[in-house]
DNA sequence: TTGGGTGCAAACTATTTGCATTCGA
DNA sequence: TCGAATGCAAATAGTTTGCACCCAA
């Protein structure tokens, strides 16, 4: 856990090379597709789904197909670069925040929002089963408009 | 919150009448697949995709179409009778107890488990968006074996 | 030269939709 | 009789897979 992450950088938008160097410090090979895909995601913290993620980036100078886009964001979550978020039954979010924190989801936007770690305290953890270790604990506060 | 739903019945499963009427009790007509499904669902307390609740239905005495499993799954959620948990990103779990508690998913079998409410305290919750009503609050442990 | 890594077209599968049919008033 | 509700075949869309290509050793 000494990672500092793409977060400790500085708030502009990160240059070339230094894409480039946290791709590599991730053990991930810095393609053209790779980078193109992490400049954009690390501009600022953000919830996409792979298709918003297709579109901005081919908007931009193309070049990046559907399939290369789902297997990056899942090869970058893979190497903690990024945070998958099953909050949408109908699409995996991308964070690219990956500091502890939870979520607020608005069921009728479909849209996330985040939530500092510290306004939620998850107290007892259960036992669990035999030879697993936590991955991960998501709190996913779900709001939407009254009926 | 006076509804008691389906578990303040007793612990065999409910007669074809029992089903029928607790259909009824939600607003929902009691069809011949929906009380189908829902014989099957509440025969205990547990965590179904709606593939499965498909095939079980079906080696029963079938006559159940995809379709209709899915948009019966969906209104039973709606109406309250069931829980939606969005935990796998590959398809959505639906659970007969829709008592307040959470879950452990079983990364590597994509399995559910409960937690008591009581095991997870979740603390200050954030100001919510304008408008906004909260629908739930979900917390999923996420484990797995080590690799 | 060769073997692992990469990108993507095509395939796959969970879920939704549109509509013919049925049901209740 | 008639409008609303129902069930399902077919369509949709998010995601995965299999393979041709490329590149470093």
């Amino acid at each position: 856990m000494t990672d500092p992450g793409p977060h400790a950088m500085t708030p502009e938008p990160m240059r070339g090379d230094a894409i480039v160097a946290l791709l590599r410090a991730h053990g991930i090979t810095p393609t053209y597709q790779r980078v193109q895909i992490a400049q954009f995601l690390f501009e600022r913290d953000q919830h996409l789904s792979a298709d918003q993620v297709l579109e901005s980036v081919n908007a931009r100078h193309a070049g990046v197909s559907k399939a290369t886009v789902y297997n990056t964001l899942g090869l970058f979550a893979d190497k903690g670069l990024i945070r998958e978020v099953i909050a949408d039954p109908a699409r995996v979010f991308y964070d690219s925040n990956t500091h502890p924190h939870h979520h607020i989801f608005d069921m009728d936007r479909g849209t996330l929002q985040d939530i500092p770690a510290t306004d939620v305290t998850v107290g007892t953890l259960p036992t669990l089963p035999e030879g697993m270790v936590v991955e991960g604990v998501d709190v996913i506060i779900r709001v939407r408009r009254p009926r």
